[in-house]
DNA sequence: AGAAAAATAGTCAATCCTGACTATTCCGGA
DNA sequence: TCCGGAATAGTCAGGATTGACTATTTTTCT
């Protein structure tokens, strides 16, 4: 995923961060399009630093432990110009990992699969309540919320085909 | 991704398989789910061996190479039942790579990011196309076909709503 | 003041995944 | 019958990812 080394690009063309301001970002701001463990976090740090797109330099505050301060470089700033234009363009097809279980839904009665699909179903109910009652966030973040909550939808009607289909077999 | 595990398992249960069946079978007939490469399918058969859920044997047809045999064990069923259950009641949230560009898209003119993504949406409706004209699939697949459908479909009217929004502010 | 909880700032070992590579065999056409 | 390409059957080294862990400092509450 070259769009990970993207972001912390985009990230830092704005101001130097450390990492756990990256990191902290990532995870509070950015929840809706990707989640970012700290270990590959510094993992893709590290990697871009030796490629020569950012800097890292060390920074005391008070008493708190040294931390590293990155910084795009140049080069990092080209890199991120090329990348963004081509990832613009980019469409990647998507695979639903849940897509699986289903393969398999004849091994079940059609009455114990549609319990477990209506628990799955509750599920991505709350997930779309919490994303229709989610404020209107600034700049394009908002983009991706309605993709999310456009996605979100799509399951959901797709899920409820599959139930419904479901239960006509049942009442055979 | 245990899915992937149920995979394996779900198809072993039917006849035992060797590696390039498995491997065949997955990237001919479960395109539409997932693309697991194969040497991952090694990797996973050989930690399933491992746990005991399957075991290998040798077997060679006339002067082919020796090739290993795949079958799934008591043990094994008995997770294929339990992973079945369990993954079919879940939820997982999906990430779209593709959003993360769209973070940036102050950046471009909206003249130059409406360019890219009309690429995009190129590529997507080509993708669109192509679903809509693979003929109706046995079986479960089927029912993953739909749901690629109603995703693609999804995708496109958000692209058409983030296209649009950008002509808008284009002209002003 | 003292203790527990939260915030800060990472590291490490292990797992997962895949591009690139190796080899042999079969098959169709010159 | 000889050659090239497709099919067969994997392996290996290396890159990506993360759960679990370590340590210190600050804050909060009593």
């Amino acid at each position: 995923m070259t769009t990970r080394e993207l972001l912390f690009l985009g990230l830092l063309r704005h101001q130097k961060m450390h990492g756990y301001q990256l990191n902290e970002f990532i995870q509070q701001d950015l929840a809706v399009c990707t989640d970012i463990k700290k270990p590959t976090a510094y993992y893709l740090l590290n990697k871009m630093e030796a490629r020569g797109w950012i800097t890292q330099s060390s920074e005391q505050i008070g008493n708190r432990p040294l931390r590293r301060v990155y910084q795009i470089t140049p080069t990092g700033e080209i890199a991120f110009q090329s990348m963004l234009r081509e990832s613009m363009q980019e469409y990647t097809p998507t695979y639903f990992e849940d897509d699986i279980p289903l393969a398999f839904l004849d091994e079940l009665t059609t009455d114990e699969a549609s319990t477990y699909l209506e628990t799955r179903k509750e599920q991505l109910l709350s997930e779309l309540e919490i994303m229709q009652n989610t404020p209107v966030h600034p700049g394009t973040v908002q983009w991706m919320l309605e993709h999310r909550l456009r996605h979100l939808q799509a399951e959901a009607a797709w899920l409820d085909e599959v139930l419904s289909r479901l239960t006509l077999m049942e009442e055979e």
